[in-house]
DNA sequence: ATTAGCACTCGAATGACGCGAGTGCTAACA
DNA sequence: TGTTAGCACTCGCGTCATTCGAGTGCTAAT
C-alpha cells in the first residue's frame, strides 16, 4: 500500500513527466509539489516506489520515469479528466450538431475532430445493433446492365451499390429476386439474415430464378459491406509527433495496420467499459509497446453502442484525453438520436 | 553545347546518383563507364558541366551532384523509360482487369498499384468528359423522410445520395422536381447542367413545386460532388523514404496538402502533355523543392482524358517511373473503354 | 523517520584529431 | 591543344578524450 506522500509523488512525478518529456528528479519534485520535506527524503520515497515497480531509470544517475504500472496506478487512482475549454466545446457541438446527411458523416467528422483536438490518432466506429433488423431491400434497374441495390436497417445505415450485370438485365428476373428477399429476409435481424444469405437464399434462387445467380452473387457482397463495421480513423500523421525514435519500417507497420479493418477490429472491437486504458504491452501488439489506447464507449438508446478510441504514446496527458471523450461520447448520444429520430 | 563525352559523363553522374544517393566523384565515373581517358580529364569536363549548371557540389571538395538544370537536361535527351518486368506488369492487368463495379474502385486500385510499384505517392485522376451529358436522374423515397437521389452521365459516372427532408416526404411533390429535371437537364451537357442548376431551375421549382425548395436544395449539392473531380492520391506514407532531412512539420503540410482537392487541382489539373515532369523548383510550391512530379495522360476516346502523377524524391529513377506510368496509362485506357462499353 | 553531505555514475555536449574521398592546379607530354 | 600524372589542399565524418551537471545512493548525525 502506498501513503499519501508517495501518491501525491508518483502523481507529480506523471505529470512533470507527461509535460516535460523528461526524466524527473527529486530535486524537481520538491519545487514542484508543497511536500514538506527535503530532496533525501524524496529519493528515498523514489527508491520505494522504483521497488514497487511503479517507476523505473532510463539509466543508473538518471531522473525516474513512470514504468506501466505507475501509469496503471494512475489512471485507476489519479486521473482527473480535464474540462475541456469552451471554445472546444463549441466547435465540438457545432461540428456534431451541424444536421449531417448520413451516418458515415457524422462517424468521419467525430474522427477528425477527436484527432484535431487531442493530437493523437482517432478511431471511431459507428454504433452497432446487436439487434437490428433488415428494414428495406430494393434493386433498382438503372439501364441496359447496371443494377443498384439499396439495403436498409432499423439502425438508420442505407446502404448501397452499383453493379454490373454480363447481361441485359430482365425485369421480372429482378422481381423475383426481390420477391424472395423481401419475404425470406426483410423484418428478420441482421444476424439472421447473414446466416440465411449463406445458406437458404442460393437454394431458393435456384429454385425460383435461376438465371439470376449472378445477381445472388453480386449481392452477396453488397449485404457483407452493410454488415460490416465501418472503422473512421484519422490523424495517422500525428504518429509522427510521437514515434521520433521509432524506425521508419515499424512505423509503416503501424500505419498501414491501421488502414486494416482486420486489425483494428482486434484493438478495439471487444471493448465493452465506459472507459477503458490499454498501456504499452498491455495492447499485446508489439508494434504498440510505447502506444497507450484509451477508448469510450456511447450509447445510442436500442441503435446500440459504438466506440471511440484514441491511440497516442503512453506518456500522453490522460487527463485531457479522458476530459475530451467524455464530451465526445455524450455529444455523440445526443447527435445521433437526433438522427434516428428525425 | 555539350560533347559527347560531357553528355555521357552526366548521364552517368545522374544514374550513379539515382541509384547511390551519394555525391558522385571523377574516379567513380571513371569505373562505371568505359570513357578512356584518366580521372583528371574528367575533372576537367566536371568543372565544365558545373560552370553550365548541371551540376553541383555539396561542399568545396566533394563529388558532384545533378542540379535542376541537369535533372532538366537528363529528362528532356537522355531518359530511357525502363521496361517493366513481366510478373508486375501481370499485376497491373490482373488488378486493372479485374471487374471492377466502379470507377472509383478503378481509380482508387490504380492509385494503389501506381504508388506501390514506384515506392513513391501516387495520384490519379479520373477522366473527365467536357462533353459529358447528363443521362438519368432519379429520387428515390426510402421512408418517411429520407430521399435517395440517383445521377447518370454519359461517362459512365453513378452519384448517389441520401439526404434527409425535415418534414415527411410528399410523393407528387417529388414527382414535380423530377419532371422538371429530367425535362430541363436531362440529355444536356454537364456544364450546361450546373449553369442552369444555378440560374433556371429555382425559378421553375419556386414556380411549379414551391414546396419542394429544400429538395432543390440537398440536390444542388449532390450535383456538385458528381461534377467535381475525384483525386484518388495512395502512398502518402511513402513520403517518409525520401524526407529524412525535412522536417516534421513541413512533412505535415504536405501531407495534409496531398488530402485537399484543392492544392491537388493546382498541382496536377493543367497538365495536358501525354508526358511532363516538374522538378523541385519548377513546381512553384516551396514545399516540393525536393520533390519532382511526373505526370501522364491517358485519353479514353470521347469519355475524356485523365490524369496519372507520381510524386518522388527530384533523385527519383525517371527511366522506371516512366516505364511504369507508360503501362499504366496503356493498361487504363484499355480497362476504362472496357467498363465504358459493358 | 529525516536530512545534510558527499562520492559516484552516466548521458550529453564539446573539441581535437586523423582519415579519406574528392578537388583544383601545375607542369609535362603527345 | 587536349590529356594526364602528381600533389597540395579542403572538408565532412567518425573516433576518442574531456568536461559538465543533473541525479543518484549511502552514511552518519539529528
Amino acid at each position: 500500500m502506498l501513503t499519501q506522500r508517495q501518491i501525491i509523488i508518483l502523481d507529480a512525478l506523471i505529470r512533470l513527466y507527461t509535460s516535460t518529456g523528461l526524466p524527473i528528479g527529486s530535486k524537481t519534485i520538491l519545487t514542484e509539489t508543497d511536500i514538506d520535506a527535503s530532496s533525501a527524503t524524496i529519493r528515498n520515497e523514489l527508491v520505494y516506489l522504483e521497488k514497487l515497480g511503479f517507476i523505473q531509470k532510463t539509466h543508473s544517475s538518471s531522473g525516474r520515469v513512470p514504468s506501466i504500472r505507475g501509469y496503471r496506478f494512475y489512471i485507476d487512482h489519479l486521473v482527473k479528466p480535464q474540462a475541456v475549454a469552451k471554445d472546444k466545446m463549441q466547435v465540438i457541438e457545432d461540428v456534431l450538431n451541424g444536421h449531417a446527411e448520413q451516418m458515415d458523416d457524422i462517424m468521419h467528422q467525430s474522427a477528425r475532430l477527436l484527432s484535431d483536438l487531442t493530437s493523437y490518432t482517432a478511431i471511431v466506429l459507428g454504433p452497432r445493433a446487436e439487434s437490428s433488423r433488415l428494414t428495406g431491400f430494393r434493386l433498382l434497374a438503372l439501364n441496359d446492365n447496371h443494377v443498384m441495390a439499396i439495403i436498409q436497417t432499423d439502425s438508420g445505415a442505407i446502404e448501397n451499390k452499383v453493379f454490373r450485370l454480363s447481361r441485359p438485365i430482365d425485369e421480372s428476373d429482378l422481381n423475383k429476386v426481390v420477391n424472395i428477399f423481401n419475404h425470406h429476409l426483410v423484418g428478420r435481424p441482421l444476424t439472421e439474415v447473414a446466416r440465411k444469405l449463406a445458406a437458404d437464399i442460393p437454394l431458393l434462387i435456384q429454385k425460383y430464378a435461376s438465371n439470376s445467380m449472378d445477381v445472388y452473387m453480386s449481392l452477396e457482397s453488397v449485404f457483407s459491406d452493410s454488415t460490416e463495421d465501418r472503422f473512421h480513423v484519422s490523424g495517422k500523421i500525428n504518429l509522427l509527433d510521437f514515434t521520433e525514435d521509432m524506425d521508419k519500417q515499424k512505423l509503416k507497420s503501424l500505419y498501414s495496420l491501421l488502414e486494416n479493418k482486420g486489425d483494428l477490429k482486434l484493438l478495439i472491437d471487444h471493448i465493452s467499459q465506459d472507459f477503458d486504458v490499454k498501456i504499452g504491452e498491455e495492447i499485446n501488439h508489439e508494434l504498440f509497446t510505447s502506444f497507450s489506447l484509451v477508448t469510450a464507449t456511447y450509447e445510442v438508446r436500442d441503435h446500440g453502442r459504438g466506440i471511440l478510441a484514441v491511440l497516442g504514446p503512453t506518456s500522453m496527458s490522460y487527463d485531457e484525453t479522458f476530459g475530451v471523450l467524455d464530451v465526445f461520447r455524450k455529444q455523440l448520444t445526443h447527435t445521433l438520436l437526433n438522427y434516428y429520430l428525425e
